[in-house]
DNA sequence: AAATCTTTATAAAATCTTTATACATTCTAT
DNA sequence: ATAGAATGTATAAAGATTTTATAAAGATTT
């Protein structure tokens, strides 16, 4: 379930960190962590976090700026958690895009709680866990894929790749986009690497890997997925 | 924006029914009220609301019981609003489903800012601006065009051209604007690009190229996009 | 040792730039 | 008012550049 998950916390208090620390670790979450604004945004650069809890009352930068510079590029569930409970506030920081937003002192189960429901809105709209296309199905939770009811043999780095673009179907995903999100956030110029694996893929699903019917290229741009 | 967003309070206080319904529609929220769990459940059923607001004491059967039935078939956000504020009451309702949890009393401007976070969570990746100009369609965020619903494939600089002329529709964009946006600062020269692009798109868009309805010529002058 | 990922090399394809040419429109001098 | 010049436009096509596909060698991981 949440055996890969990992959560990134942005805040300098010793006592909330080892809080934290203990309730999301024990309950199955890998925790990294963060004490000033800078470092959070490198380490949710680096990272790539499944979520991030976030304290507004940082020491070098204010919370909500920097939540406004990750909105600019990080998508998955911010939680702000934070002693500063004015309705602007509250207001400001939903509207720019925090998931959640809870206060200190807070209650360990309900941030829990929170954290767990902020991951599932995140990703369940996405994954609906059978993906089908022709003949091709993409089971995602088990991470099988079928083509004419025949298993194909996916590395790792291939499946995630694929279910990637099959979970955006339609969409034209940039390389820059693909090579972050599967490969990590200073890969963004490694377009080479697409190339080898696309190339992989098509061989294994396309009917005619030279005529490809899904995985489909936008010069200059990126990939997609189908029609 | 949220014009056409209908809210479904759950909830048999008249006092609460009345502050809600204050500030959501003068918020440009549509609300429908019910006030048990009964008529909740057909509510939802003939209304379908962009969003639910909870209540979880009801006369009839307990919220909690209703957020879970709602949760079989309805998959926008549920937020709950109740007195209750036992740690195990929102674990449990979150776990079932509920996007949120809120205990009375609230700040209505809170409330209203989290409608907006769960319904914006609900739908952002689901439905993007899409340009519609008879049978032609502009995706922008998936850079997919397409005529009589069948994909046009566009190069990245014919797309660029595309989307900038049709998201300034109607009006005469000059070369030297078109030419600084899509190639640079420096090119505000090189009209003679302009005409190779637009004669390329016209090809693949236009119902008869050499009488185009859509990209037109403003001579001396630019392009215009549409009437 | 086997499988997988990274990196390099190269040919092919796609795209962009530039040139050439024909057509259309506006302006000007008679 | 009209011929002719000047300016603006459309389009095809050649040339240059960028991007892509693919195989295969090397490195790393399991």
């Amino acid at each position: 379930m949440n055996e890969n998950d990992t959560i990134l916390i942005i805040d300098d208090e010793i006592q909330i960190r080892r809080l934290l620390e203990i309730s999301l670790t024990s309950n199955g979450y890998k925790t990294i962590f963060a004490s000033d604004g800078k470092e959070g945004l490198t380490s949710a650069a680096t990272h790539n976090p499944s979520a991030i809890i976030l304290d507004l009352g940082l020491p070098d930068i204010d919370g909500l700026e920097l939540l406004v510079k990750l909105r600019e590029w990080f998508n998955k569930p911010i939680i702000v958690l934070t002693v500063r409970n004015s309705e602007d506030d509250i207001i400001y920081a939903l509207d720019k895009g925090a998931n959640d937003y809870l206060t200190k002192p807070f209650r360990s189960g309900e941030l829990l709680a929170r954290v767990r429901t902020a991951i599932r809105l995140n990703t369940e709209k996405i994954d609906s866990p059978i993906l089908e296309f022709g003949s091709l199905s993409i089971d995602l939770i088990n991470h099988v894929v079928r083509k004419n009811n025949e298993i194909v043999k996916l590395t790792a780095t291939e499946f995630s790749l694929l279910s990637l673009l099959a979970k955006n179907q339609g969409r034209v995903l940039t390389h820059q986009f693909l090579l972050r999100e599967i490969w990590g956030y200073s890969y963004y110029e490694q377009t080479q690497y697409l190339r080898v694996f696309i190339a992989q893929l098509r061989k294994k699903i396309e009917e005619n890997p030279s005529k490809p019917e899904l995985l489909i290229t936008e010069s200059g741009i990126g990939y997609r997925f189908g029609n």
